[in-house]
DNA sequence: TTGAAAGCGATACCAT
DNA sequence: ATGGTATCGCTTTCAA
């Protein structure tokens, strides 16, 4: 650690210059000389001298760096989602903060010292109380990601109610399946809600009794080989089970596979996100495509512009596309998509 | 964001006291008389005050974040790091940077950026060039995590060769199965390359040609699907097919339950990692258990020692203990261990 | 107990 | 083109 205690000053001092000349030259900033230049650099070179930043970001009022708050890592939706999100900071010169509030319990107190410590936020849907969103967008831009925010905080989500309820009615009305059970917590996420809502609505649209509660598991695939010995052992088996992401329904997969049943002839299984995987598997799984790195990109580069320019500062939702994706699993023929079950 | 503008200088004119009171009050710090303090409570709560973090690290001289740097997120393993490093900086009041190296081309840089940014960080092994990370333990403690550091740089990591052979030797003898794969790409981590290299050896110590080469592929389900595929297809067909972590076997599984095979039957299938759903799986996976999360929990705690007591940072390195979880995917009757697959 | 003032590291304005 | 210096927000001596 030999020289991290390298300033301006030292290098200013010895490279026979002025402190505002190192750091002219350190950023590329206004006129220096060529003589200058090249004593500077060579100073700099020679001991490894990098800017502070603390102290830069001090002068700059701006701390460089966005916050991203989610429960807790699970699966390839948060994968991807933090690499959207980091792969649209980090060419802008902007670090990414992390907070996992689950298994946490002072969660809001957590995200609002968050809020000093970097120019903007962006929050998961559902996982802090609305008291703390609000205060925090008091201190910092802030985005809600996939839900939507109290107030005027903007948010950008995936259109789950259409696809879902073209899914369900795909699965009532042309694979004629009317004993369907959903997989997923509603209470969890406001996507899974949303989820919820929309095969119950889809039921009702084209007249068939949904369901009364879903079977509220936890978004890994562990959780679907759980639910999967529930569901599938009974003798009254359910005709298709549709979960709430693909994890659960590779995990019912595995679970229905693993005990003989074929699938789909003997219980139809759909998915939500279309993980890579998910194309894979045999059978290939019906999903939902979801966007999910551009879901983070875009709460990165809305904070980014919020930023930077707050008088463009936007307060709306952002709603983007999703894609019914039918695969076999359902009981489609294998080509029927183009992005289907492959060769 | 309208309090953002809130100083400790305003706060001490609205409570009309000094900075230095102001100070010692938000912190509590100091002797303060019970007047002064509730004069000032009253106006911080009032104003929703809350100390800008940047003034507070350059007067500390610390910046009370963590760094942590890995080459890109997939699967439960780097969810489980993440989690386990995040869990331990929190609570000592340090916030977690991240940096994914994975593509981006001028990682080096951005790692060199990072060190002026925290107080310490933790890099996955494997991820940035040994000069860069020679040049970042000259800013700050630096720890490797699943690797070794060049020099003097500390590193914690688990027990691959160990586990690998006892693994590897489990199967050729007790089972007595001659013809194995590796699957996964020693060039890709030291991690890997230590569990081919035991694969290798433990072959040798009982006297079994080992297969010349891996399949070399990276470490998601995906492609362990398409590992599946092109081993499986052919007639001959290896007797077992080692995984070099549990989500590849994962995918080697469902592609081998999908194209009709049973397993341990047709094929045996093995992991590494014992994720969560290793053990729910049927048949259940034989694996290795790694202590993912304590690993970078370990490596938080010696980067926060370092920090706060440079005189005892330490500098060797710290070797977990892995565990052989025989479960019925290598063959053996389900009930093998305690740890099994459940009844 | 309280306040005034000197830093922390870097930037940028204002003279020169 | 270059240097001196005020400034960012906060903590922490040092005096009073």
């Amino acid at each position: 650690m030999g020289n991290s205690r390298l300033t301006v000053r030292e290098i200013a001092r010895l490279a026979g210059v002025s402190v505002a000349t190192v750091s002219r030259v350190s950023n590329g900033t206004g006129q220096v000389s060529e003589e200058m230049r090249r004593r500077v650099l060579e100073a700099i070179e020679k001991h490894g001298y990098r800017p502070d930043h603390l102290g830069r970001a001090l002068a700059a009022g701006r701390h460089g760096a966005l916050g991203l708050v989610f429960p807790g890592l699970s699966g390839p939706y948060f994968t991807e989602l933090i690499q959207g999100f980091e792969s649209e900071a980090v060419p802008s010169r902007a670090s990414v903060h992390i907070l996992c509030t689950h298994l946490r319990s002072d969660s809001d107190q957590q995200v609002l010292e968050m809020g000093r410590r970097v120019d903007g936020v962006a929050v998961i849907g559902g996982t802090i109380s609305e008291l703390a969103l609000l205060r925090l967008a008091e201190m910092v831009p802030v985005v809600v990601v996939a839900g939507t925010g109290p107030g005027a905080v903007p948010s950008v989500r995936a259109d789950n109610a259409g696809s879902m309820a073209m899914l369900t009615r795909h699965l009532l009305v042309e694979h004629e399946l009317t004993d369907l059970v959903f997989v997923g917590n509603p209470e969890g996420s406001p996507d899974v809600s949303e989820r919820w809502a929309a095969f119950l609505a889809a039921h009702r649209s084209v007249g068939v009794t949904p369901p009364a509660a879903p079977i509220a598991v936890s978004m890994q695939q562990a959780d679907g080989v759980l639910a999967a010995e529930q569901l599938l052992r009974g003798d009254p088996r359910p005709a298709g089970v549709v979960c709430a992401n693909d994890e659960i329904a590779l995990g019912v997969l595995v679970g229905a596979l693993g005990r003989g049943l074929r699938v789909p002839q003997d219980v139809v299984i759909t998915g939500f996100d279309d993980a890579p995987v998910a194309a894979l598997v045999n059978p290939a799984l019906t999903t939902v495509r979801q966007p999910v790195r551009e879901l983070a990109a875009e709460a990165a580069r809305l904070i980014l512009t919020a930023v930077s320019e707050p008088e463009r500062a936007s307060s709306g939702d952002v709603v983007l596309p999703t894609e019914l994706v039918l695969r076999r699993s359902c009981g489609c023929p294998a080509n029927l998509t183009a992005g289907g079950s492959g060769s």
